[in-house]
DNA sequence: TCTCAATATATTGTCAACAATATGATTGAA
DNA sequence: TTCAATCATATTGTTGACAATATATTGAGA
C-alpha cells in the first residue's frame, strides 16, 4: 500500500491479535491463503508462535471484514467470491466512488490536483513494459481510487471503501488471476476524471467515475462469459 | 425488527461468542451500554455468565461494526457518533439507498410494491397517535428503507445498509434522544418512491430517495445549530 | 465392493490462571 | 497546597488445559 495514506489507517500499539489480524488479511488479499480454504487454528497458531486465544480474536475481525466466513462448531473459511457477489461488490463501489468525486469536487486545491497528476504521469511511464502494466492493473488502478477517495473528506467512506471493499477486489483479482484489462482505456478515464475535479465539477466527476466502475463491471462480466 | 426480513439473516447454531456478540449490539443500540462508556470485561463476563475468551471475540466483531472502539491496552468502548460523523453516515446512506432504489426497480414485481403499500398505510395509522409518531420516527422509517433494501435484491448492500449503518442510525437516534421530526413530509416521500417503484422508473426512485435522505440530514444538521 | 455404524482422531469452544500494562491512591518534597 | 514519584489495585493480554463437537478411519455385514 502506498505510504501516503497511512496517516489515514489505524496506528497503534499493537496487540497479538492485531498483528495476526493484518498478517492474515495480507496473506488472504495475496492468496497465500487460498479462496474457499479452511483456516486450522492449531496450525496457524503454531505458525505465527502465539496462542489460540488472540488469533481468535483476528479471525473475529476478519468475519467483521467479510474476508472469512464462520461456522460454528467447523469453523473458518476464507471466503470465495463468485460471479454475482463480484457484481455486487462493483455495483456498491460504482455509488460510492461516485459520492467520492462528488465530494472531492468540493474540496480539492491545486496541490490535490497536481498529485493526482503525478500519480497518472507515473502510471503512464509503467504501462509502458508489460510488468508496469500488470502492475497498473493490480495496485496502480487502486492507488488512484484511494487518493480520490482520501480527498473526499469522509473517513467513514474511506474505510469504507479503502480498508474493506478493496481487499475484497484485491482477493478476487488474485482468485481469477485476473489479466490486465483495457490500461489504455482506464487511464484516460482517470485523466478526464482529474479533469472534471479540476474544475470543482462535483457532477461531472461523479458521472464519469461511475461509468469509469461501471466499464470496470462489463469488463468484468464479459471475462465470466469466456 | 420486523420478522419479514429474518430469512436475510444469518441464523446458525449459536455459540456463546455470538449470543453476547447480538446481545451487547441491542444493548448498545438501545442505549443501555451508554455512547462513550467504557466496556468492563470482567463486570460483562459476570453480567452474562461466561468467560472472558467469548466476550473477547464478541467484542471484536463489535469493532469490525464499528461500534466500539479498542484501544490495546486501555480496553473498548462504545464509539460516540458527534455531528460531522453523523453527516458522513447519512451521506453514505444517501447514495447507497438511492442504489438500492435504482436496483429494486429493475426487479419488484406487483406482490412486492403491495408489500410497501401495506407498510405505509400501517405507518399512516400509526402516524396518528403521539406514540405512533415515536414509533415511526424510531423503527418504522428504517422498516420501510429495510424493505426496499431488500427488494434491491443486492446481499452485499443489504448487510451494509441493514446489518451495519442502520445500527449506528439508531444508535445516534438514541444517543441524541432525536425527537420524531417532519412524519408528514416523510411520508410523502416514501409514497412517491413507491410510486416511482411502482412505474419501474428506477432513475426517478433513486432521485427521490436520494432527495428524501438528503432531507432528512438537513433536518439533522439543523438540529445541532440549535 | 459398497454401505453403514462404531470408534478414534482432530478441531473448535470454553474456561481459569498468570503476565503485562494501565489506572488510581498514597506519600513525600517543594 | 500542589506536584511528582511510588506503590497498590484493577484491567487487559496471553496462555495452556479441558470439554464439546465434528471429521476421519476402521471394520462388519450385505
Amino acid at each position: 500500500m502506498n505510504k501516503e495514506f497511512s496517516s489515514l489507517i489505524e496506528t497503534r500499539p499493537s496487540t497479538l491479535a492485531d498483528d495476526v489480524f493484518s498478517n492474515l488479511r495480507t496473506a488472504i488479499v495475496k492468496g497465500e491463503l487460498e479462496s474457499g480454504s479452511k483456516i486450522n487454528e492449531p496450525q496457524l497458531s503454531k505458525l505465527y508462535g502465539i496462542s489460540r486465544g488472540p488469533l481468535r480474536e483476528a479471525i473475529r475481525r476478519l468475519e467483521g471484514c467479510k474476508l472469512v466466513e464462520i461456522t460454528p462448531n467447523v469453523g473458518a473459511k476464507v471466503i470465495s467470491l463468485n460471479k454475482s457477489q463480484a457484481i455486487e461488490i462493483y455495483e456498491i463501489r460504482e455509488y460510492l466512488e461516485g459520492l467520492a468525486c462528488r465530494l472531492s469536487a468540493t474540496r480539492v486545491d491545486q496541490k490535490d490536483c497536481d498529485k493526482l497528476r503525478d500519480l497518472l504521469s507515473k502510471h503512464a511511464q509503467q504501462i509502458q513494459s508489460e510488468n508496469g502494466r500488470l502492475y497498473y492493473q493490480k495496485e496502480g488502478d487502486l492507488d488512484f481510487h484511494y487518493l480520490i477517495v482520501q480527498l473526499s473528506g469522509n473517513a467513514r467512506l474511506f474505510h469504507l471503501l479503502c480498508e474493506e471493499l478493496y481487499h475484497l477486489l484485491r482477493l478476487y483479482r488474485c482468485q481469477t488471476s485476473s489479466r490486465p484489462s483495457r490500461p489504455g482505456q482506464a487511464f484516460k478515464e482517470h485523466h478526464n476524471i482529474v479533469d472534471a475535479l479540476e474544475n470543482r465539477d462535483g457532477e461531472l466527476a461523479e458521472m464519469l467515475m461511475r461509468r469509469h466502475i461501471a466499464n470496470a463491471k462489463e469488463t468484468l462480466i464479459s471475462q465470466f462469459e469466456e
